[in-house]
RNA sequence: GCCGGCGUGGCGGAAUUGGCAGACGCACAGGACUUAAAAUCCUGGGGAGUUAAAUCCGUACCGGUUCGAUUCCGGUCGCCGGCACCA
């Protein structure tokens, strides 16, 4: 008998036995197939590993695991994204540098990773604050520089009244700071952007070409938002000004009624000496820019305003005169600031039109039909028809818009316009734990970019990592680092003291896992052009907007500058769904459900962990924490592990077990590969519990069985394939095969049906002809069979259906 | 409000193109082993009904298509996540 199974001694001899043979190093034969997996990886955050950290490493190693016994080279990288707030803030807290701060919380996650048995090749090993690694983030902003990509402007930002600090839109949670409470409000700053909007159609368009799971497709899609429709001119009265206007419904234009402009449109104080009443629309202006967006948010229901008095403007398809207010619902930072209101066939605007008494006009209606119009706004695009529109009456609204956009083209009072939702990515952040900006402010030159050869620029050493009251990165109290020369001019001149956002690092990490210690380049060409795309990128739908979307952005820079060779990052974008506490609420300490995965790996062991992991539930959607669950498959390897004892070649060649076997073998390879890995563990659980109900297992089949668990539990796998005697290591044997023939049953029970109720079963021969069949199943239901029958169906080797009257 | 997703036993969850609903696991119950317990092994199980069967009811709810619907279509309700007046 053999003994219990021992996973303290068990894993760690196996661990060292990979990490000592580099077991899962990538080759660099750049002829061979490749597979490159990638997770997104972690803030090496002060509270250690969560235990939602394995769910997603454990999917891409079993996916990873599979793809080198199939014979591919495979890249599975790891790395620390280390820059960021939360260390920012311990360091503060208590008077520790970053850097320390940062290289202990790397070295605690590196052995909890270490401690589940991945295989990662730590050759690989990338850190974002490593001045060698960010030297290219900070070349690649020199890139987007040069190409006219990155520019600063004043841009309002989160403002903490009580920190005296910038924060980023995640650190305000409810119009309040999320560290002290305090109110934040918007102040105007100058930032750094990135043109992000520049590449907003290509983000689009490529969608098509890759391989993601369908809502993050459309989460990108919705965020980039784009619109299509016109823009057009109004003449304001007695003036030579236009106004210009975006709208997505030009067909609705001779029911404009009323047009709105933003508060801070520039209109209005062009001609502050004609407004009639300037002291209320000063007020109004006012009380708006206080308000912060959680505020605005909160009266999204009702409409605020002020008819600006003095200020008519002129329909130009009819020359009707119409008044002219401001509101807060219209924004100064998409389309033009200014809209032309149709309230009869816009929600928005009918509100709006029924709080100030505005005229409405009527023209679409459905199927040409009047419609009430005062109980509300008619806004269905596809029943639509033109009416009291002149030229455009009886026309449907899509053709509708095409004829009023050639006819404003044609009067020059209006064109064709494309609109995004998307906004140029705000890039600075006044804080010390971030990438350096390498640039250089000179009086005479402007904003200079450091030479290359001046990369990297570290981070100099600071007294204080406290941001400084004036809402500047503490770097700027560093008078001797931020006074240089000018690379242009040689004169006197400023670094740049705000640093990069964490999107930064984020944005490229995967091209340097390539070529991780490249001096000269951020990656060889040879790499990146063998490497790229990454083959499948798994991570959290919490970075399906942002992250996906920067990192797509950089990437289809660097591939307009030639750097890499393909226009998407990513083939194949998969997301997994949280672990929350067995409360079924999120995890946090506050909450107390939190579990710590070191206490499972102790207790229960990290083959454990993996396997309860992968089989808690559908990988996609979220899982509630069980021990319970932890238990059940602990007994499933301990399972496992006893079969050792019930070795037996002398046995009968039985053929359902060789069926159950080709099975299993489809099933899993094929689970593997679609985020199931909770049915693939099932179909080996009931492998096991047959080989337990024969009382015996087949060295063959035991060796199968080993092959097939090791991507999920590598470690008892490669124990029992050691003292079973199988040559070499399971992760150097090859994948197994199945016979798609072999899958199939030969006898099969099929239901026997009357009127599509199941009335009994029967075995058939599965190649057994039509007519056999069906004579058996009325056989079979002789008695239960009354009345004419109608009609006979048989699917094969499924179901006989009688249909009877 | 809009977008996306989800509603299946006591619980986590399975069900190819529509084809025996509840795989697998947990918890539970019974049995074996044990002086006993734990562990392990075996057996059972949606509900009603019956000694047992037959039979009926069951995939949030209402309706439709079909020989046949957890699956497809229309509507209603509930839960979760994301976005917030984008003209």
């Amino acid at each position: 008998m053999s003994e219990m199974y021992n996973h303290k001694v068990v894993e760690k001899k196996w661990q060292k036995i990979w990490d000592d043979n580099k077991a899962f190093a990538v080759t660099n034969d750049f002829t061979k197939p490749k597979f490159y997996a990638l997770v997104e990886f972690p803030y090496p955050s002060g509270q250690g590993l969560h235990v939602g950290h394995p769910r997603p490493y454990t999917a891409l190693d079993i996916v990873a695991r599979k793809r080198r016994m199939q014979g591919y080279n495979v890249l599975y990288p790891m790395g620390w994204d280390a820059f960021g707030l939360p260390t920012e803030n311990y360091a503060i807290l208590n008077k520790i540098h970053p850097k320390i701060v940062t290289k202990n919380n790397v070295a605690r996650f590196k052995e909890q990773l270490h401690s589940l048995g991945y295989s990662f090749d730590w050759d690989r090993e990338i850190n974002t604050t490593d001045p060698e690694y960010y030297k290219w983030t900070q070349w690649i902003f020199l890139k987007l520089f040069n190409a006219g990509l990155a520019y600063k402007t004043e841009m309002p930002i989160n403002w903490c009244t009580s920190c005296k600090v910038g924060l980023a839109n995640e650190e305000v949670v409810n119009g309040v700071c999320e560290r002290c409470g305090s109110e934040v409000v918007r102040k105007v700053k100058s930032q750094w952007m990135l043109k992000i909007t520049e590449y907003a159609q290509k983000l689009i368009d490529d969608l098509d070409g890759v391989d993601y799971i369908e809502k993050v497709k459309v989460s990108q899609k919705n965020w980039i938002g784009r619109s299509e429709g016109a823009e057009v001119d109004f003449s304001i009265k007695d003036k030579e000004d236009k106004l210009r206007i975006y709208t997505t419904r030009p067909d609705t234009l001779f029911g404009v009624t009323y047009m709105v402009v933003s508060p801070e449109h520039p209109i209005i104080d062009k001609y502050k000496d004609e407004i009639g009443n300037w002291d209320e629309i000063v007020d109004y202006r006012n009380m708006a820019s206080k308000k912060s967006d959680f505020e605005r948010t909160e009266l999204a229901k009702d409409k605020s305003g002020v008819q600006i008095q003095g200020i008519t403007a002129i329909n130009p398809v009819n020359g009707r005169e119409i008044p002219v207010w401001i509101s807060d619902y219209v924004l100064m930072t998409y389309g033009t600031g200014a809209i032309m209101a149709v309230p009869a066939h816009d929600d928005r605007d009918w509100e709006f039109a029924k709080k100030f008494n505005l005229p409405l006009i009527q023209v679409v209606g459905k199927d040409g039909a009047v419609v009430d119009i005062e109980a509300e706004a008619f806004t269905d695009v596809a029943t639509g028809v033109l009416m009291n529109s002149d030229f455009l009456d009886g026309l449907e609204v899509k053709d509708a818009k095409v004829k009023i956009i050639q006819f404003l083209e044609e009067k020059n009072i209006g064109i064709k316009k494309v609109n995004f939702k998307l906004r140029d990515w705000v890039f600075s952040r006044q804080r010390y734990w971030g990438e350096p900006i390498p640039i250089v402010k000179c009086d005479k030159c402007g904003y200079v970019a450091l030479p290359e050869s001046e990369l990297p620029l570290e981070l100099p050493e600071v007294e204080s990592y406290m941001p400084t009251d004036n809402g500047e990165s503490p770097i700027a109290a560093m008078t001797d680092w931020v006074n240089t020369t000018c690379p242009c001019c040689g004169g006197a001149a400023k670094r740049e003291t705000d640093t990069m956002p964490q999107w930064a690092g984020s944005s490229w990490y995967f091209l340097r896992y390539t070529d991780p210690d490249n001096t000269q380049a951020l990656a060889s060409k040879e790499a990146l052009n063998y490497w790229l795309p990454v083959d499948w990128y798994n991570g959290g739908m919490e970075h399906t907007t942002l992250h996906l979307l920067y990192s797509r952005f950089w990437h289809k820079f660097l591939y307009d500058q030639g750097v890499v060779s393909t226009k998407e990052p990513y083939q194949k974008r998969t997301s997994h769904g949280m672990i929350l506490g067995s409360n079924g609420e999120k995890m946090s300490k506050s909450r107390g459900n939190v579990v710590n995965p070191d206490d499972i790996v102790s207790e229960y062991g990290a083959d454990t962990l993996r396997t309860y992991e992968m089989f808690i539930g559908a990988f996609d959607l979220s899982a509630s924490w069980s021990e319970d669950g932890v238990k059940g498959c602990r007994r499933f390897l301990d399972r496992v592990w006893k079969l050792q004892d019930m070795l037996n070649d002398d046995m009968n060649y039985s053929k359902s077990m060789e069926t159950m076997m080709h099975q299993t073998i489809k099933k899993v390879s094929n689970d593997f590969e679609n985020l199931k890995y909770n049915t693939a563990i099932a179909a080996m659980m009931a492998l096991i519990n047959e080989f337990y109900k024969q009382g015996s297992v087949t060295k063959g089949e035991f060796k199968t069985l080993l092959a097939l668990l090791n991507p999920v539990a590598p470690h008892i796998t490669e124990e029992l394939w050691s003292i079973a005697g199988f040559e070499n290591s399971v992760y150097q044997s090859t994948w197994p095969e199945y016979e798609e023939a072999k899958t199939v049953e030969s006898i099969v029970e099929i239901a026997v049906q009357i009127n599509g109720k199941t009335k009994t079963t029967i075995s058939i021969d599965k190649d057994a002809a039509k007519d056999d069949v069906i004579a058996m199943a009325k056989e079979a239901i002789s008695d239960k069979l009354t009345g004419d029958i109608i009609k006979e169906i048989y699917v094969p080797g499924r179901i006989v259906n009688i249909v009877a009257k």
